[in-house]
DNA sequence: GTTACTAGTAACGTGCTGGTAACTAGTTTC
DNA sequence: GAAACTAGTTACCAGCACGTTACTAGTAAC
């Protein structure tokens, strides 16, 4: 299965998972959120993602219209990393995608492992 | 990186991605819907996923506490699926996703490909 | 001259993910 | 007595997703 094959379904649900399928994107995305932020904090920010993955992941949302890629010709080099517009819209319902996971989780046992991504308060 | 450790993160966002994690998850759930509906069937809704895949993920996400299974002792076997509460608190989500990918793609190219999941009228 | 800094990329290796085919059971149909 | 039906499971195998390490460039600090 080919995520290409996902993206060119005629099925609207199919076509999303294509962009946002696997587990890092809305991970990614969530961690940009409203700031603008260079590859080096974002990556110190999400220590289980290897730097490799993160770098490719970013490309990939790049060239689906999410992310806006800045570099500046700069020594040391420095890429500034935001949300598009569409990337922006995304937030509210990866917003509600989380706290559909608390509300499930509200009588459950709570998590003390390594954080991802978390919003910065 | 384990899945394992996505659900054991601090982070509800990344506990999130634990739960939906992956291409399939949410597919399924959005193509279960609010209907019973058995193996069989789901799984010729979604062709581009195989049946051994599509068991292990219908597993998982019976684990999650998102799907109910109820197996009647008959012959042939017969299995129904359906969504608990805490995955039908799901598809508006999934639909709000869904009407987020189309508004992406207003003035872009339309799809052509086969249909791995479409919501029944 | 060496080291550090950043934002990657290339090479290399491993292990998980997913696909295919074969097999199960008990009853019905031919 | 053979075949078909369902809902899987098992064995086996290919591929890719991911991790690790090393490397780049140009400048600044030591």
């Amino acid at each position: 299965m080919k995520p290409n094959q996902l993206l060119a379904s005629s099925c609207a649900m199919t076509r999303t998972m294509g962009i946002l399928g696997g587990k890092w994107k809305p991970l990614i995305i969530w961690g940009i959120g409203q700031r603008r932020i260079r590859f080096g904090q974002l990556a110190a920010h999400m220590p289980l993602i290897s730097r490799k993955v993160l770098a490719e992941q970013l490309k990939e949302l790049e060239e689906a219209g999410l992310i806006l890629r800045e570099a500046f010709n700069e020594v040391p080099p420095r890429v500034d990393y935001s949300l598009t517009e569409n990337g922006l819209r995304l937030l509210p319902i990866l917003e509600s995608l989380r706290d559909w996971t608390k509300s499930c989780e509200a009588a459950g046992t709570p998590a003390s492992g390594p954080c991802l991504v978390e919003k910065q308060a």
